[in-house]
DNA sequence: GATGAATGAGACTTCATTCAT
DNA sequence: GATGAATGAAGTCTCATTCAT
């Protein structure tokens, strides 16, 4: 009775959200930036989406849902691989080339802290490497590799060239086991 | 000619501003939550700082000069310490009792990510545990020990209770070398 | 696909500005005071003007366009007329009985001698009625008489009971040539 | 008992006050706008004045009273010339090149238009011309040459270089008698 | 006398949300 | 279904004014 609601458009509003998070934070979305930037009219966003908070987490979601396709991938690559750290930095480099992405990641965990409901989202973001992780190495170690990535990749979205400490990354996660 | 009437007006009205960014973000730091959580009139929220950033960023500051003072406890108690991973786990663990502290470090870290101002901030920050580590390891084995307690302290905070895995950071601590 | 809901709105909002400007200077326009005037809610005033300077120039903008239409009128009396000074001088008693748009026009030529972006107006403004005395005499003369008229009407304005010298402006206009 | 207040700093305040007119408008002169162009703490422009209309109308007659010494001036100039036009043209280009002082006077024959308490100031104004110019005209004349020349300087205010159109004014003046 | 600390009022503006179309 | 018109609430900020010093 009720057709489905275009989802074209409504993935064009989410990845528009994505980037105002990216680009403002969660706390600074706001229904005529993310419908400017998705160049979409502005009832529209409050058509497919609730209200704001429904629009922030169902755009953190879809961020989830990209980051699968992404370990995804890093799976395959660590399967091939002889040497994980090494891959492992290379994978995180080329991650971090789309930084609104790792700042959503970013945003996504820190929200996480102050919001209960966000917590899920949070946990199944780290579980997907964690998993992709378990398959090489140990709990520790693969918690610890996690841990090791993040801890480099803020570190690089603080400097002005984006750039990746590599020789640190691939010895750090040496030491770690993997 | 005339001396403030209340000297402590300032740094009550930092401490507020602290805790609100813990509880909503920096993103949703408004005047009126910092004054009512201070309970001092609006007009002084804006009387004291220029705009809302310098605000934001003054709270941020004043954060780093008080976590300052945590290393340097920190320092004091890795000195006699014979075990230095279980030490720094239980610093982290005490450190993590002051909940709103912890999320504005994240709070600092992420937002630096995104706003070039606060990078000199954000890397004040991360460089007092490093020298303090320092003192005991090697740079790698510093860099990593500080990526691996964040780690350990944002997964705690997506913990209902909080709770910190005292047995991964410990575990994962001494992998890397401490 | 949403029309308008009352579409008098806007000139609602603009008559009333125009009011605000003429009791109390281009300086002293509120979005309150327009709001209360137009007796619209104060979102109105925001919702269809971008900013306050907008609404104010919109406003003097709209000004113009009624002195084109009084302008018009005046055109058709001056043909007609077998005596220019005598006439011009009833036409411009009757136009300072709407003491309002008479103030407005002045706060229109003041505010463009400080902001270059009201210059366009006020030119335009002047442009109106020398466009009409061109017909009837030479450009020396057309611009005397017009400054002729407005000093009167000033002078005028500073009476308390408004009253123009009719018997001054006549001779004068007279003197100029015309 | 109560020793003259500081007439440096009061009248410093006032020249500053004439310059927030000139640049901002009567509507938009603010205590803090006016303590930062005089250089004075914000205190003293309460504490010499009683508010700010007060301030504002203080300053608007200090500009009388600095053009009453411009007129004198005038005068004199007047007595030995031979060519009243041109040496009023002159005269007015010379008072032009303090913009500010020019811009004031408008602001004042429009804020008298609206506020009655400011009429007697804006008729002094002008009367300080008229005074000078009846020694060499009849009323009339004298009164249109005021409006010429104020009509002249609108205009030039209005163009970006300022210049005022020395042949136009010349020849009014001329025809209207002088 | 003179100053600047302090604040409540009110200014501008943005915006989530509702709703008529 | 889909949109943008509309607005009340709330946000940021400025400021006249008061007053302790």
């Amino acid at each position: 009775m009720s057709p489905p609601r275009d989802p074209q458009r409504r993935s064009t509003i989410l990845a528009a959200a994505r980037q105002v998070i990216a680009e403002h934070g969660t706390g600074r979305v706001t229904h005529r930036r993310v419908a400017a930037k998705a160049n979409v009219p502005l009832g529209s966003t409050t058509y497919y989406f609730k209200d704001l908070d429904q629009l922030v987490t169902a755009a953190l979601d879809d961020a989830l849902s990209h980051y699968t396709d992404t370990i995804r991938h890093w799976r395959e690559e660590l399967l091939t691989s002889d040497d994980l750290p090494s891959t492992l930095t290379r994978l995180t480099v080329e991650y971090l080339s789309d930084r609104a992405t790792a700042i959503t990641e970013f945003e996504l965990c820190v929200a996480a802290a102050r919001e209960p409901e966000l917590r899920p989202l949070a946990k199944a973001w780290n579980s997907e490497l964690y998993q992709a992780l378990t398959q090489h190495a140990s709990p520790t170690t693969s918690r610890a590799a996690i841990d090791l990535i993040n801890g480099a990749m803020l570190a690089a979205l603080w400097e002005d060239d984006g750039e990746l400490d590599q020789r640190y990354l691939t010895d750090a996660l040496t030491a770690v086991g993997l």
